[in-house]
DNA sequence: CTGAAAGCGCTTACAG
DNA sequence: CTGAAAGCGCTTACAG
C-alpha cells in the first residue's frame, strides 16, 4: 500500500499489466513499440488498456525518458490574429509529430516575459519558438543553460541565438513607404505603439523613417497611441490628433490593420475621403482587408508560414538530431495595393 | 553514475542542496514552504539556486506531488476570436493562481476531440474546461475516469455533467429574432454553418426558428456555407446566394460577426441597400461590429467573463476542496441594436 | 527547524 | 520476444 492516499482511482500500467498477465514493461513496451512484442502479447495488452481505459501518465513518462513531448512558444499576445496564425502553423505541424504546444502569453511585458519563460522551461520543452523577441540577459541566461533548439520568428535578428524563421520588419517598413512614395505621397504619417512596448512597430516606423528621409522627404508625422496590442481604437483616436497635428498628411501608415480599421472608419464617419484626403495603409493583410471599403492596402506577412516551418525545422532537429542546412529562412513579406492607397 | 548519458546539464535539487550544504528535501521546503525554514538556511538555498540558475522540474514535481498544476480547456477552433477571449479570461486567472493551461483546439471534429482529450487526460489537468460540448460516449467515459471538476462553458447544457458558466444559445437565437419581429422585419433568414460542425450555430437556429414560428412567420430562409470556423468569405458567397434564392428576405442573421462583415461587404459591393433593402445582424460583437458602415447589430456574449469565472470555481474547487454554491451560472447574453437592423 | 526513506508512474538498458 | 532492477527529479509523511 501507499503511504499517502490516492487521489484519484488513476489506472496505471501496473493494472494494466496485471490485468494482461504480463510484466509492468511489456505495457510500456506495447504502446511504445509495438513490433517488438508477439501478436499475442499485443492483443492481450491492448484489450487490457481498452477494458481500463488507461491513458498513461505523460508527465512520469516524460520524467524516464527525459523527452517532455513538449515544444513551447512565447509570444507577446493571443489576441494579435498574425501571430495566432503563427501559434495555428505551429499547432498543426507539432500535433501532427507527436508534439504538444505549450503556449506562453507574456501580455507585451518583458518583466512577465522572464517570469514565464522560467515557468515554462519548468516544462521541460524540447524546442521554444520565440515570437517575441528576448533581450533581458536573464532571459537570455535561462534559454542557454536550458540547451534546446530555439526558433525565433517574426524578425530578422542581426545576433541569432539559434534558428531563424522570418522576415525583417524594418524591411518591410521601409518597402512600404517607399511604395507609398511611388505613388505619389509626400507627407506620409506613421501611427503606432510606444516604442518599449511594441518592438515590432517600432521597427517598421524605423524603416519608414529610412526611406522618407532617403527620398528627401519629411520623416515626422508621428502618432503614437498609447495601447498593445493596438485595438480599433487606437486607430480612431490615432487618425483624429494626426488630422489635428498634421492636417497637411496624405497618406498613412498604421502599424497594424487593426489599427488601420479604425482609422479608415473615424474618416468615413468625419466624411474624410480615403483615398483622395487621406490614404491608409497597414500590416498583417488581416482576414477584413480586402472587405472593407475602401479594401485596406496592407502588408502581407507570412503568419502561419513561420510557424509550421519553425515547427518542420524542431521536429528535424530533434528526431534527426541534426540541424537542417537552411535553419536561418527569410521569408519575406507582401505588399498588396489596394484602393485605400489609390492615388 | 547514472546508467545513461544525460540529455543536458540540468541542474537538479540535489546540486543546489550540495552547493547549499543541505539536504535535498530542505531545497525543496525552501522553495514550496520557506516559511518553514530558517532564515539563514533559507538564504543559503535561494544564492545556491539562483547561482546554479535552478529551474525546477514541474513535471517531477506533479508527479511526487499528484497535483500537475496543469488546468486544460479544450475547444472547437482558436481561430474563433470569441472562444479566444474565453481563453484569456482562463488564462489570466489561472495564472495569478498558479496553474498553467493547457490548450486544446480540436478543430470543430468530434473525432479529434476523443483523440486530443486522451492525450490531454495524459497530463493529468487537475480540472477540465469545456468550450465544446462533448458528446460521445467515449469522451464522456473518459471525463467520468479522471474524476476532475469539469466547467461547460459557452452553451446551458440540460444535463450538466458538473460546473457550468455559459448561457442558452437557443435564447440567444430566439431573442435575437424576436428582436428583428418586433423591428417589423418579417422575412428572416439564418445563414449558418452545417449543423454537425458547428452546434452553437445549430442551437441559434433552432431559437430563430421557434421565434418566428411563435410568430407565425415563415422559417424556411435558411442558408448553410460550408465551412467551420466560419470566415468572411462565407457571408460573401451566403448572401449572394440568399439573394438569388430568397430575394424576398428583409432581415439576415449571420450565425457570427464574421460572415455578417462578410455579407455586408458584399452587399455593399452589389449596391443592395443594408438595412433598407436587407438588415443584418450577426453574434459575438466582434471588436469591429460597432465601426463598420452601418454598424453592426449584434448579440454580445460573455465570453471573456466565462473564461474568468471558470477559473475562479476551478480555482475555489481546487483550493478549497469544495465546491462554491453557485457552481451553474448563466451568464446570459446582450442584443445590441445598431444601425444595419434600423427600420 | 532539518534529514533519511519511500514513492509518484513511467522508461531504459541489460539479461535471459 | 519478455522480465527484474534502477532511475528520472521531485514531494510527502515521519522522525528527530
Amino acid at each position: 500500500m501507499n503511504r499517502r492516499a490516492k487521489k484519484s482511482s488513476s489506472v496505471t500500467s501496473r493494472d494494466v499489466a496485471a490485468r494482461a498477465g504480463v510484466s509492468l514493461m511489456t505495457v510500456s513496451r506495447t504502446l511504445r513499440t509495438p513490433d517488438l512484442v508477439s501478436p499475442a502479447t499485443r492483443q492481450k495488452v491492448e484489450t487490457a488498456a481498452r477494458e481500463l481505459k488507461y491513458v498513461p501518465d505523460l508527465a512520469a513518462g516524460a520524467l524516464s525518458s527525459k523527452r517532455s513531448g513538449h515544444v513551447a512558444v512565447l509570444l507577446p499576445s493571443l489576441r494579435h490574429s498574425g501571430f495566432l496564425r503563427t501559434v495555428d502553423g505551429l499547432s498543426d505541424t507539432l500535433r501532427a509529430n507527436g508534439y504538444h504546444l505549450l503556449i506562453g502569453d507574456c501580455y507585451y511585458s518583458p518583466e512577465e516575459q522572464t517570469e514565464l519563460l522560467r515557468l515554462i522551461l519548468g516544462r521541460r520543452p524540447e524546442a521554444i519558438v520565440l515570437v517575441s523577441s528576448m533581450d533581458s540577459p536573464e532571459a537570455r541566461e535561462l534559454l542557454d543553460q536550458a540547451a534546446i533548439p530555439i526558433v525565433e520568428t517574426w524578425d530578422w535578428p542581426s545576433d541569432p541565438a539559434d534558428m531563424v524563421v522570418g522576415f525583417s520588419q524594418y524591411e518591410a517598413g521601409y518597402a512600404l513607404s517607399e511604395s507609398l512614395i511611388e505613388l505619389g505621397y509626400c507627407n506620409i504619417g506613421f501611427l503606432g505603439g510606444p516604442a518599449h512596448t511594441d518592438p515590432y512597430g517600432e521597427q517598421r516606423r524605423k524603416g519608414h523613417v529610412a526611406a522618407l528621409e532617403k527620398a528627401g522627404l519629411r520623416a515626422d508625422i508621428h502618432v503614437t497611441v498609447s495601447d498593445t496590442p493596438m485595438e480599433i481604437q487606437d486607430g480612431v483616436t490615432g487618425v483624429s490628433s494626426l488630422r489635428r497635428r498634421f492636417p497637411e498628411t496624405d497618406a498613412l501608415v498604421c502599424a497594424t490593420d487593426m489599427t488601420a480599421l479604425g482609422a479608415l472608419t473615424e474618416c468615413q464617419r468625419r466624411g474624410w475621403q480615403v483615398p483622395g484626403e487621406l490614404a491608409i495603409a497597414g500590416y498583417g493583410n488581416f482576414d477584413f482587408a480586402p472587405h472593407l471599403t475602401p479594401a485596406l492596402t496592407s502588408v502581407k506577412l507570412p503568419s502561419y508560414r513561420m510557424g509550421k516551418q519553425a515547427a518542420e525545422l524542431i521536429v528535424a532537429q530533434i528526431d534527426n538530431g541534426t540541424q537542417p542546412a537552411d535553419a536561418s529562412r527569410n521569408l519575406g513579406f507582401e505588399i498588396i495595393h489596394r484602393q485605400s492607397t489609390q492615388p
